[in-house]
This record gives C-alpha cells, sequence and structure tokens, in this order.
DNA sequence: GATGAATGAGCTTTCATTCAT
DNA sequence: AATGAATGAAAGCTCATTCAT
C-alpha cells in the first residue's frame, strides 16, 4: 500500500524541520527528500508555515487519541498522570521521526504568531484545541489527585505540570546535551519512564 | 560612564534575538535598537552568528562564575545543587534581559552547526568549555551525593541532571504556557525556587 | 441546445480577461468560471496567449461581419462612418461581455509581440487581416468623404481615424474615470451615439 | 552633474515598463537596464508597485505643475483648454521616455487595486490629488465655457473630456495603430496640435 | 570608529503546461 | 473528451555582508 504523497511531503518535512530548523528548512529541500517536485508542495500545503502547522497538528491529535483510550477506564489520578506521560514517550521514542515532532512542537510555536490567512487561522484553532486538550487532561488529573489528597497540595498546579513536562521533555529530546558534543542520551526509553513514574510518586502526598 | 558601543549592541542584540528569534531578528533592527548603525555591528562582531554566540558565552561565563563563588565553601552537595539551581532562577528571573537569555541559549543551539570560520570556532570552543564546566559541576554534585548516599541510587546522575534541567527551565520561561494564550504564569519566583528545592529533595536517598 | 465547451470556455475567458487583466488571470479561474478542467483549456487552445487572441479575432470578426451588412447600401460616406462606429457602440454596450471585449482588445495588443508557435503566427495574422479590413473601412470612408469635399480636407485621414477611434474608446470603456473613483460615467449609450455622430459632423467639411 | 540613483532606477523603470508592460517588466531587467543591483531597487522602492506609481506621479505632478504656470493669465476658457493639452503633447512628443509614461498612464492603473501597504497607499493618494487637480482643471474650463456660451451645451463636460482626453492619447501614444504593423504614426507634432485645437473649436458653441 | 548605499545569493511562491488515467 | 496531480521555470523580495567615504 503506497503512501500517499501529503504523507510523504510530511514526513520529509518532519525530518528536514527537525534536522535544519524551521527557518533553515528549505521549501528545495523538502521536496528532494520527498522526491517531488517543489510545486507539489505547495499544491498539498498552502505555505511552508502551513507544512509545519500540519505536522504539529497531527502529532498533537495522535496524542490526544491514546491518551483518550488509555484514560477510559477507572484508574486513580496519579496512575492516569503516569500514563498521560507514558504516551508522550512511547511516541517520542518509538522512532525517530516522532523524536523529531518533539523537536519541531518546541520551536515551532513561536512562527504561529506569524499566521494571517484564513486557513492558517483555522489550522492554529485546531492546535490551540488539541492543545487545551491536553492541557485540560493533565491539569484536571493533578487537580483530582490534590483534591483525593493523593498529591502534595503544597505545590501549585501549574507548577507541578511545568516539571512534569519539562522533565518529559528533556528527557526524551536530550536538550541541553546535543549541542556540547556529547554523544548519546546515556540511558533509555525504560530509564525515562522510571525516572518519570518516580518523579510523578515524588509528589504524593505524604501520608 | 558609559556603556562601551560592545556592550550597547550585545544588549540591543539580546532583546531582538529574544523578541523575534535568531532567525527573524535582522541586524537591521539590531542597529536600529542599539542606535547605531548596521556596519559597526560588523565591525565589533564577524556575523550575526558571532553575535548570538557571544550572547550565550556571557550568560555562561556568568553562571559560572556565580557558581564557583556560591560553591568555595564547604556545605552539602544537595544544599550546593540547591545553590546551583538557585542561581539559574536568580540569573532568568532578575531582570527581562536575563529571561531572554534563557530563550536565546535554548534557541541559538542548532545554529552552532553552521560555524565555519576559525574565529567563531574559538568561540565555540570556549561555549563548550563554559558548557562543560556547568555540566561537570552539576554531574558531580550528584555524583557526590550518591557516593555519600544523600541522594537517590536509583537514578543514573544523567537523569536526574535532565529532570532538574528540565523543569528549571520549564518553570522560569513558561514554556508550554506561553503560545496557547494562558496568560500569564500563575506562579512567581518564589514559588519556583520553593519548587525547585522540593524537587531536589525528592531525590534525596529514603533513609 | 447546449453551448459547445469551447465557446464556454471562450466566454469564461473573456469575463475573466476583463475583470483581471490578461496577465493577472489565471487558467485555474478561467477554468473554474467554465465549471471545466484546467486540462479541457489545453485540449481546445494551444495557450493562454491563443486563448486571448481567440478572444480578440472573435470580436473582430463579428464587427467587420455586421459592418459589412450595413454598408451594403449606397449610404454617403459620412453616414457610413456613423454606422461603423455606431456598430462598436452597439456591440460594446450591448452586454458586459463585449464591453469587457473592448477592454481586452486594448490591453492584450502588446502580448502579441510575444508569439512564437506556428498556430499562433497563422492566428495573429488572421487578426491582422481582420483589423486590416476594419481600417481599411474607416480610412477608405474617410478618404472618400474628403475626396467628395465631404469632409475637412486640412486634416489627414490618419488623424481622424485616431480621434475617432480614441474618442470612442475611451466614451464607451470609461478610461480616464475609473481609477479615480468617480463612480459610473455620468452619460449613457444614448449620449455617446449623440456624442460620436456631433464629432463626426464637426469634421464636415464647411461649406 | 550625475544623476542620482533614484532618477537612474526610474527612468530605467519607464522604459522597461513602457517596452514590456507591467507585469512582464521584471525587476532584474530594470536592474540591468539601470546598471544596478536588484537589491538596490528595493532599497529605493518598496515593492514593483511603488516603482510604478512613483513613475505615473512623478508625471502628473510635471503636468499640473506645467498646467498651473500656464493658467496664470487671464485668457479665455476655450483658449486655456487648449494649453491644457498641449502640455500633453508637449510632454509626450519631447522625448520618448516622456512618451512611454503616456503608456505606462494607461497600462499601470489597474494595478492600482492592489495596493495594501500603508507606504502605496499614501503614494495612491498623492496620485488620485494628482489625477483629481488634472481633471478638475479640464471639467472647470469646460463648464465656464459652457456657462459663458463658448462651448456647445448639447454635450455633457464628460462627454467632451473624455473626447478630448481619448483623442489626445490616441493621438500621442498611437494607440491602435502600433500591434497591426502599420509603421510611424503618419503624422507629427505639429498635426496633433493642429487637430487638437481643431476638435476643441469644434465644441464651440454655434453662434 | 562610524556610516549607510550597494551587492547578490537564496528563498518562497505562482502558474502555464503536461500527461497518465 | 476530460480530469487534476505533478512539474519546473521564473519572479519578487529579504537581508547579511561589504566597502567607499
Amino acid at each position: 500500500m503506497r503512501k500517499d504523497k501529503n504523507t510523504l511531503i510530511l514526513n520529509a518535512a518532519i525530518k528536514i524541520f527537525a534536522e535544519k530548523g524551521y527557518q533553515y528548512a528549505t521549501i528545495a529541500e523538502i521536496a528532494k527528500e520527498a522526491a517531488v517536485s517543489k510545486g507539489l508542495i505547495h499544491f498539498y500545503f498552502e505555505s511552508k508555515l502551513d507544512l509545519m502547522l500540519s505536522v504539529i497538528l497531527s502529532f498533537l491529535e495522535h496524542v490526544n487519541e491514546i491518551n483518550a483510550k488509555k484514560l477510559i477506564g477507572s484508574i486513580s489520578p496519579v496512575d492516569s498522570l503516569k500514563a498521560v506521560f507514558e504516551t508522550f514517550q512511547e511516541l517520542l521514542f518509538k522512532d525517530s521521526d516522532n523524536l523529531y515532532k518533539g523537536k519541531i512542537l518546541n520551536e515551532g510555536l513561536p512562527e504561529v504568531d506569524k499566521i494571517k490567512s484564513k486557513v492558517l487561522k483555522n489550522k492554529k484553532a485546531a492546535i490551540d484545541e488539541q492543545n487545551r486538550k491536553l492541557f485540560d487532561t493533565i491539569d484536571k488529573l493533578i487537580h483530582e489527585g490534590q483534591k483525593a489528597s493523593l498529591l502534595n497540595r503544597n505545590l501549585k498546579p501549574e507548577i507541578i505540570r511545568q516539571i512534569l513536562g519539562g522533565s518529559s521533555q528533556f528527557l526524551t529530546t536530550g536538550m541541553y546535551l546535543h549541542p556540547f558534543g556529547k554523544g548519546g542520551l546515556g540511558y533509555n526509553k525504560r530509564d525515562v519512564k522510571k525516572a518519570m513514574n518516580m518523579l510523578i510518586d515524588s509528589f504524593r502526598a505524604a501520608k
């Protein structure tokens, strides 16, 4: 089953955006990577910015979709929280394409300010919605956990969320490390999962 | 005592780089902000990239300098660790210029790959050295703490470092929050300090 | 009886060319207007230029055809001249499609230089022929009028032709007016006819 | 006395715009004609459109300036009208640069709709003002002439203006003629002046 | 030291045209 | 006859960098 051109371009974009950064990535290079003409990219995507927003949107949709499935059962808020961050690790560690998406997610957001066209405004709205969904999921779980005295009430939920989010992202994308010539991460997927679970457990309310 | 032109340009660059991002910042705009001609910027700095590396380098030197002073006494590894991350918060929260530097630090790193000229290679080497110094400080403290059974030995030092670094950065720069229209951070400098200390304490070895 | 596709495309082209101008009109838009695929346009017309030349040619053929019928009887050269320019006004004022053609006629001519292909050279030759026919008709009538002492001999026929042509075109297309925000023309079809007749009468030889 | 680069570019633009038409003219070609880099054109002019508007504006300013001087004395409306159109002929026949301007004036106006930027809106406003000044001059003279029973009252002033304008333009730019392979105009500057004066005289009120 | 006019490589985007289906 | 995905040349514009003054 052949991938359609749309997906082909999207995957090439993920790779090039992540390798070069949004600004340094060129349509020409993405086209070359996808083995497609420059024109075709603009046939499927309104602009370079549209292309990047499409990458981000598809990733967030994927994350929320998986979360929705995972959180159906009646597990505790703390376990749910673990599950949510596990989703991140799973997706980001699954293959390099997804690892790339984590970087793009981080880098692409400032670009969103430049949105002018109607189509892109709609796409941004869709991204915002997916983001809000993700944040709401996390914040609600933290809040529930605190209400049920399962999580430490001494920290504001926003603080906890930032700690978990920052740790998750740095652990998976290896930020801090890469540019300074240190080779690999020095740890693996399993280590990350364990660390995140311990981290969440550390926020449990003292008995 | 008037600031010399070099510093004038550096400060303008910090502001514009942080506001627009490295790529979208233009020499023209930095020149305007510094009330200086475009030509003069290239008189003091070899290139745009040189300018950004100079910003990063000066920040890291500042951080290491402060750390060196703080860690002279014979405090425990855990308290030292707290002191190091406190340095970050202090610098980054001190004024908006330094907060900006946090963002630049994050964003500028991919650019480093493009370094070609000899002068810039030297500058990169200087940055790497300052970075290694910072990392070594952190890693050594974690290692000492684990050896002295003050810190949990179940987690690799790299993991702990990434968690502390990620949390610190997300808490101070508000990443995750900004692009999605949520207004302020919802917490303040004091909250961050408390949270980082609790976080470090959570890695203490169970008795 | 359904219009055939060829005519359908031609009419769509007239509308879009006139609204947007030749250069700004796109094949895609013409195709949409004609409710036809882009590919089909190139099935019926060799190129965009061919399409415009076809519009011009069909208009000139129409003008000459009508003139031929009108000038069969033995009316005076002056009345014939009036009839010829009346044809213009009639066609151009008849409906907006024809008014459009007047604009295209004016705008399209510089494009003719770009003709390269054999097919288009033939089409250009056909246009030239129709044009020559129209000019010859006008010039001959002026010349006859002058010879019969019905028209002022102080003005060269070319001069008279340019005055009549320029007046006719400016009166019908409203050139000069449109771009400066003045609303309608301020006069109607009847006014134009009267003015053109008076203008032609003004060239009558003084007794 | 060397022409400054601004004027150099403006003159190159006049030539290329007139030869190729606004749309077909390229910045690269204008730059080559001016023996200047592409970048410099955008240093002096905001955009290609700005460049053309600048050409039109400078021409209209020139026309109105000359008219203002000519109409200071207390000559009759009819003679004033002759003087105004004489200005056109003088400017347009003076040299090929000015003849070109006549064509650009005609062709460039539809582009004005595309104006978006603030700078260009100001430029458009300036053009509109110069145009209104020109139209007001013409319309006022026609109106005065009719009021003083010097000009035929059977024709609306707008009609007379269009006839004079259209004739003037067609006579000077040779529209109608050029594209059909007929060589020169077949008449000269003197013929045009005589014809325009006769035309204006033909609108005199019958005694 | 300081200026800013001048350069030119490089980018995104448009769109007529082609061709497999 | 008809479609529309795919192509690629060409264009306007940006901006770091240079250099005469």
